[in-house]
DNA sequence: AAGTATCTAATGGTTAAACCATTAGATCTT
DNA sequence: AAGATCTAATGGTTTAACCATTAGATACTT
């Protein structure tokens, strides 16, 4: 019924007040607040207190603090940093089994695939079609697996722009990094794992020229879940039954 | 080719040192930092400089601070509220706009209900059939917007557990408190919409006892369609033009 | 006149020492 | 035995000073 009385901690208050302004807008991207000395001055608290207030802000992302002369704290642009570090303490922190981030992954680029087929233009193809030829640049004429991988992400990324869903792009970004320190860590690089893949790439970009939805999240669906069962066994360490 | 030299922050390297020993596990869960007074010693810093590092710790989620004799920095589990918080930031500066996030949230829900059909014991069955049975009382006996919207939100919440994966539960859960606020603030409370809404949720039921992942689904999906469209037109406010 | 070096002042980063507020446990009182 | 009080350790806050970085002003050199 009751909630417990919160314990006041001053800096807490400032860091809601600052929030608040920049979320209604009273202050925008790029503006700057006054200097730390005048802030503690309006606010009425010591410097060091404000300045713990600061670093929550900027924790957020809802600040940047420059150096020098003209510095101070600046209003940040809203970015995808602050969802990607807290998805990435998640993972790192186990909180969130291995087989249920690729599974994850698998489901949201299906959904990606198929709503690129619905939304795709034709300067849409144009571009992801060089994406494709970059591929297959780069594992035909000069066998580069790294070059490879990096030209397949952005295959996928540029998947989610044409899904024109700035959400669906954020998560994919976030899953996608946090996905692929494993493959650095346990996948091995054998061409053949490549030459698969480039086709089921091909496969793919045909369904969505096509504007066949259905077809395009099927490829896609067995394209991630093909590819991650690649390192599936070697990522399951399993987990030792606790003594009780 | 380069990067710019990062300008050194102390309590930056605080950070770092401290976030790496938790997440390397080297400090657990429930265990106590040493007092703010030896940890400066150790780090040999000044007190202030240390507290700015704790601010960005306990940002993380990664530490929580306790007051009195015996508290201190301690290492909190794992949890939500980093994400939801970092999400609920991007959704208030209109960094994604409202459509994509009822488009996005519509694709996991459906995404939800699949993999439940396809996992659901019969346990599931019996604790969902409570539920489902809590919205029609809220619906038929006593009628009751408030909890109608309450129990629906526990029978996605439930749908997702069955689904039996954590970070589509985790994503479900951010989607959700954050479209909520829209539900409160635009939506018509007319009890038809909850009749429709009931019965959504029955045959969706019977789906997922079925097994049938592909109609629960496709019934999952028109069904979050349906009701976005209540509000959709209310919330979407027409950016004027920008002078150039 | 142009370019270069130096100086200046404002800003964030850090330190030090002190005091306040909260809290669990020890001690005292009844 | 129960309750009140004291004690000491901890986080929260303040103050005042100094350091490091930086953009612009000024002085100097060619």
């Amino acid at each position: 019924m009751f909630e417990k009385a919160k314990q006041s901690r001053i800096f807490q208050d400032v860091v809601d007040q600052i929030q608040e302004a920049i979320l209604d807008g009273r202050i925008k991207p790029g503006e700057k607040l006054p200097s730390e000395r005048e802030l503690k001055e309006t606010f009425n608290i010591s410097r060091g207190t404000l300045r713990e207030a600061l670093r929550v802000l900027e924790q957020k992302g809802l600040i940047e603090i420059r150096l020098g002369v003209h510095g101070g704290a600046i209003v940040k642009q809203a970015s995808t940093e602050p969802m990607l570090e807290s998805l990435s303490l998640m993972v790192r922190r186990k909180e969130i089994p291995f087989e249920n981030l690729q599974e994850f992954r698998s489901s949201v680029e299906a959904d990606i695939a198929s709503l690129a087929a619905q939304r795709r233009t034709d300067e849409d193809m144009v571009y992801l079609a060089e994406i494709l030829e970059e591929t297959r640049v780069h594992l035909e004429d000069h066998y580069d697996w790294d070059a490879f991988i990096a030209a397949d992400g952005r295959f996928h990324q540029e998947l989610a722009r044409i899904a024109r869903n700035r959400l669906f792009s954020l998560v994919q970004k976030a899953v996608h990094e946090n996905i692929h320190e494993y493959y650095e860590a346990y996948l091995a690089r054998k061409k053949e794992i490549l030459v698969e893949n480039h086709q089921d790439l091909i496969d793919l970009f045909h369904a969505v020229k096509d504007g066949n939805g259905v077809r395009a999240a099927a490829l896609m669906g067995s394209h991630v879940v093909k590819f991650d069962r690649h390192m599936t066994k070697l990522v399951n360490t399993p987990t030792s039954p606790v003594a009780p």
